[in-house]
Parts: C-alpha cells; sequence; structure tokens
DNA sequence: TATGAATGAGTTTTCATTCAT
DNA sequence: TATGAATGAAAACTCATTCAT
C-alpha cells in the first residue's frame, strides 16, 4: 500500500507539474496561441504524458482555471473567517483577493478570459463548470454581506448586488494593475477599495456641488 | 468628385455592412470559432471583399471593437454633458451605459474579451489600440469625479480609482446579466449601481455592527 | 447557364482526377500507408482542395470503390446484355470481369480489401454501402443462373450458390493471377473458368478412381 | 534441462495465451484500430511482455495468421488423408475448411485481411511469409487434382487452376456466410460446393438453353 | 472591382515502442 | 523477468489568406 501511495503522489506532482507549466504558457501566450507542445516542452514532458493527465487541451484550460479557482476560493475563506464583524470580513475579503492575483498575476489573465464570455454565446461544458464556480462565489460574498445587513451595519439592499459590485471593482482594479504593471504594490489599493464600497465617493449633504460662480 | 464621393459612401456602407455581420457572427461563435467565411456569408459577400476592407480577421475583429467603443464613448458623452451637476452626471453616465449594452448585448461579448488579457501578456499591437482607448475612457471618467471633488460634492480620494471602481461595477453588473440572462431589464439596476456608488454599502455609525446577542 | 455548366464540368473533372490519383496511391501503400499528403501531391492539387471533394480519408476511399464498382457493373451488364443464351452470359460475365481487372489491375487490390472484412467485425457506415453494392451484383448474377435454370440449361441448384461460387472463382484466379504477376494475360483463363464452372472437375462415371495397380 | 524445459513450456503457454488474445482483439476490431495496449489489456499482460515474443505488433499480427494457416493446413491434411478416392479427398477438404472457420469464424476475417493485397503493392516481408503458405497450400490442393487426373477421375485441365476455383469458390462461400451471419451452419454447404466444383452447373447436351419461342 | 477556389502551414491527438524499475 | 509510464513521430484535418478570373 506505501508502494501504491507513492505512485500516487508521483502521479499527483507530475499532474501539478504540468499545471504549473500550463499557467506559465497559457498566461503568456493566451490559450490559442500556446500549442500541447510548447506545455510539454515547458514542463519537460512528452505530449504523451500530457494527454495522460488530461483528454484535451481544452481540459486542461480548465482544470487549470478549476484548480486556481479552488486554491483561491480556500485562500479567502481562510481569510475572511478569521474575521468576525462583517466590516472586517469584507477588508479581509479585499485584501486577500489582492494579495492573491499580486501573487498569481499570471493567473488573473486565465481566470479573467475564463470568466468572460471567451467563446461567444455558446457554452462548453467546460466553461459552464467555471461559471458555476463563479456563481458559488457570488453567493459566498452574498452571505456576508446579508450577514452585515442583519447585524445592521450594511444598508438594506439587495446583498447579492453588493456582491456583484464589490467583485466587478476588484477585477476592475487588479486588471488595471496588471494593465499597467506599475511597480507600486496592488495591495496598497486595499484601503480604497474598502472606502469605495461601503462609504462610497460621496459627501453626505454636498451631492448637488457647490454653485459655479 | 461627385463620382468619387459617392463611391467613397458606398465603400464606407459596405464596410459598416462587414462590421455588423462580424458582430453577429463574432457574438455568436466567439473570435476563434468564427472562420472569416462565416462572416463572408453573414455579410453576403466574398471573402475577397473582407480582406478588401480589413487586412486580416484579427484587424477585422479589433477594428470592430474599436468602432464600437467609439460608438458607444460618443452615445455616453452624449448622455453625459447633457447635466450639469456631477452625481447627476455620473448617474447618466451609468444609465448610458446600462442602456448601450441592453441594446448591444452582443457585443458586450467581444468588448470584454477585448479588454481583458484575451491573448496573454503579449499585446499585440491591435489589442494596444483596444487598451488606448480604455484608459482614455478611464481618464474621461475620472475627469467627472475630479470636477466633483473639485466642486465638493465627492470625497477626495484618488478619481482614478473611482473610476477604475465604477467602471468594474458597470462591467460586473452587465456581465452578471448576461451570464443569467434574465427577464427583468439591464437598466433597472441604475439606482441600485448609482447608490453603491456614491453611498457605498455601509450605514454612518453603525459598521462595527450589532452586538449579536 | 453555360458558365455554370462549365464551372461544374471543372469541378467534376478536379474530383475524377483526385480519385485517379488516389488510386494509384492506395495501390501501392494501401489505405493506412497512403497519406491525405501523399494522394494530393499525386494528385497535384492542395490538401485542401481534396477535402473540398470529401469530407475525410475513408470517405475519399470508398467513394473511390463505390465509383469503380458501379463502373465494373455497367461494363459487365453491357458484356452481359450482348448475350442470349445463359451459357453465353456466363462466358461473357467471366471475359469481362477479367479484362476490366486485368486492365485495373490496381483497383483490384483495393476493391478486394474493400469487402473483404477491412476492419473487423465493425462495420462503418461506408463499409455497409460497399457491401451493398456487392449483395446487389449477387443478385444480378443469380438472375442470370436463374434465367438458365428455368431455360433447361443449368442444374436445379440454388442460383444463389452458383453466383457465390464463380464470383469466389473469379476473384481467386484475378487474386492469384496479380500476387504471381506473370506476364501471361488474365483473360487467358476465361476458358477453363468457363469449363469448371459449367461442367467442374469432375469425368462422368469415373468419379471413384481406377484402381491404382 | 528440466527447469530450463519448464521454464521454456511456460514461455510458449504464455506466448499461445498472447496470441488467442490477439485473435479476439483484431477479429473484432480490425488491425489498425486494435491497440497494442488493447491486447495486453485482454491478455492480462503487460505491453512490455507483448514485445518480449514479438518484435512489432506487425509480427504479432502475422505470427497469428501464420500459426492459425497451420493449425488450419494440419487439420485439412488429416481430413484429406482419411480419405483414399480423390473425390473423397476434395469432399473431406471442402467439409474439413468449411467446418474449421464455422468454428473460427473470427480468423477469417484476419486470414482474408492477410492474404488479400491488404497493405498494397509492397508486400512486407512478413506478408510474403503468408503468400508463401498460402502457395503451399494451393499446390497441395493441386496434388489432390493431379492424382485425381492420373486416376482417371478428374478431367485433365491445369490442376492448378482446379485449386484456384476450389478455394476461391470456398472463400466465397465462407465470406457470404459471415457477411449474412445467418442461423444456418456454414457446413451445410458441402454437398453444394462439392457438387459445383465436380460437376458444375451445365446440364449435359443442353447447355444451349431451350430456344424462346 | 469582386470573387471564391485553391492553398499548405500548423495544430491536436494517437499509439507503437522503449527502458528504468 | 515483467512491467507500464513515458515518449514523440506522424497524420488527419482546418482555415486564414492569396490571386487568377
Amino acid at each position: 500500500m506505501q508502494a501504491l501511495s507513492r505512485k500516487e503522489r508521483e502521479r499527483l506532482r507530475q499532474r501539478q507539474e504540468i499545471l504549473e507549466a500550463a499557467q506559465r504558457v497559457f498566461s503568456t501566450k493566451g490559450f490559442h496561441k500556446s500549442t500541447v507542445n510548447d506545455i510539454a516542452l515547458e514542463a519537460e514532458f512528452g505530449v504523451g504524458t500530457i494527454y495522460k493527465h488530461f483528454p484535451s487541451k481544452e481540459d486542461l484550460y480548465f482544470s487549470l482555471i478549476e484548480n486556481k479557482i479552488d486554491d483561491l476560493g480556500l485562500f479567502l475563506r481562510e481569510s475572511v473567517e478569521a474575521q468576525n464583524a462583517p466590516v472586517e470580513k469584507i477588508r479581509a475579503l479585499i485584501g486577500a483577493q489582492l494579495q492573491y492575483f499580486e501573487k498569481n498575476e499570471d493567473f488573473f489573465r486565465i481566470y479573467i478570459s475564463g470568466i468572460s464570455e471567451l467563446e461567444g454565446k455558446i457554452k462548453s461544458r467546460l466553461h459552464s463548470k467555471i461559471l458555476e464556480r463563479y456563481q458559488r462565489y457570488l453567493i459566498y460574498v452574498s452571505g456576508i454581506f446579508k450577514e452585515g445587513i442583519e447585524r445592521g451595519c450594511f444598508k438594506k439592499i439587495d446583498p447579492l448586488k453588493m456582491a456583484v459590485g464589490l467583485l466587478g471593482m476588484l477585477n476592475s482594479f487588479i486588471s488595471y494593475w496588471i494593465q499597467t504593471d506599475n511597480s507600486e504594490k496592488l495591495t496598497i489599493n486595499v484601503e480604497s477599495i474598502y472606502q469605495l464600497i461601503i462609504e462610497g465617493v460621496g459627501r453626505e449633504g454636498r451631492l448637488a456641488g457647490s454653485s459655479r460662480e
């Protein structure tokens, strides 16, 4: 049984190495411009070995996203659940997501193309799995907002809308950071995002703006 | 010159028809699964004619996005500039963008894959043009916030961050609406988004949450 | 309409050329060792052009066999129907089939692998079409024997069995001739086969054999 | 030496098991669609073990045919040599061959693709071995006919042609039986074939057929 | 000028064979 | 000795692009 276990572990390690190589290749060249050969070369395996683990290039791609999303999900939950107050949970969520993508910049490129309507109206079975995970994440975040509403710290707005809004903001900040590829750390934005989502941009009682003259 | 002008007009109309056909095809099957032949068939032209107007499939794709973004830009500016107060400008912006994509749902699929890092780190000359336009749009929205800050109706936060946050929210709402493809209109979200960005989710002085017992 | 007709004719000629090239290649290297590229090279067309005419290599292969069988069928019928007496029809059939394969030696290799159980128990849709044609041919030959029985010139044996027997003989002679690839013409065997099928090998009343001493 | 002998016996048994598994697989899926892995699985050995016995898949295939042909040859000889009169020898041959393939239907699929020009003009070294055996078989059958001619029971026709004709008939009947896969036994055809080859289809003196008017 | 037939480079995937354990 | 994981060569097929008509 020890022998079997070793084989199994070996197999998993190989699979992991392929996924890592695939991430490097996909994030650099994109899905379509990456060939299975590229990935095999990067992983230092034969192409056949890739196909031992994944039935097709597409499967490999979606397995990669799935894996990483689960990984991210775990990390977020941990961070969030270390907090008690809803606002702190939200702050933790923001922090964790920025932190995760700061370290996994490469993955974001893949992640975003995974959740965007990558291949048009017609969704593949594989794509659906990703959307499902995205939905689940949305519900999880809604849950935090819901709790916050019940505990009286958040406004009585549809918590799903809050979640959609917050996640959009987060993606937008990450996207912008990647595109501008600046030297500042992504995580310096935690407080800004926190403030935006919690307090909004408006100044009380001054929304009409001063008169111009 | 009149003759030339007619020819020119004819040419432009043809180009426009191709772009419209391309949008229908791309939005249904995605960029890679759409063939130039598909587009030619949809446009009722020969493939050769497509190539008279666009040097490559990729060029056609990005021209389409460019065109449509410019179109959207125009529409947004008009809506925004009809308002005077910064908050009203923001509300108009939200309304216009939702309205635009409600009518151009198909285009959003293409738009989002255009601005997301669709093809990896390596940005093509064509992709850069899209990003440039996105940057310009960001700056335009920042401008509204900046004016709002100066006029005292918005908090003193980096207006670029406000813009990044707002646009992320908008995309997220549109994306969610498309994915769930529900019967509600996208535009019913205007007030929610307005409230989220202006006031945030928090209730003053209650952020810590009520104690649980 | 003349223009269309010319186009159509051109297309058919091309198709024909591809089929001829395919025959040369298949007969030399066999189905599996022939690549579509080989055929394209032989036909002096691009591979794409091959695929314009035939959806797959397999389809090309079976189209080729089908075509040729039809061709052979026509030739046989003509020869047979020029005769009146059943025995003369049989002789004509033998003569025609040998003549045909003498001239189309290459095709026989393909033909025989087509009707033999090329790919095991599991028959493809395409393979079935060939078997159907073989059945039809069998029935046609049976018809000649049936007529002969009715007209009293043949024994009262199941005509289908006669047909199966005769066609087996023919294939066997052709096969043998191809394998030994001798300098004699295949058609010199007409009389022998005729005698074998009509009179058999036995000498009347002497079947027990003379005693040996 | 006893130990070596046991080893040797063990080795042969293994080889035999592989050949049997191969036959099952090849007859079901055909040569090309059968993978070495399929055979290894069916034989319950590792692929490596297959290659210990046969240098290549092709070798395995032809060894299988060779083996079985030898097997068939033995069986036929036994049946034939139990008879004295040439006609009885022929009847025995027919009976034995039908009986053999009735029991080894699977093998016939392989056998026929082996002797037909399966892989085109270019004959492999391995294929040649099969043809050689076929030739030998032909000569053996010729020998029976020759003897019959000498003993006066058969017509003075080239005995090789008789053999080619008879074997063709046999294959044709077997082939037809497999294709129609009917419930009747193959061996019910013995007498028909015997009659066809010995007496032919014609009725003495009536060959011209009745006049039609 | 508009066309669409022809092209062939490039991609995914399979599977016979090897060889370290 | 038996194994089966790893390999990578090879082949079917697609489709952006060209160019003769």
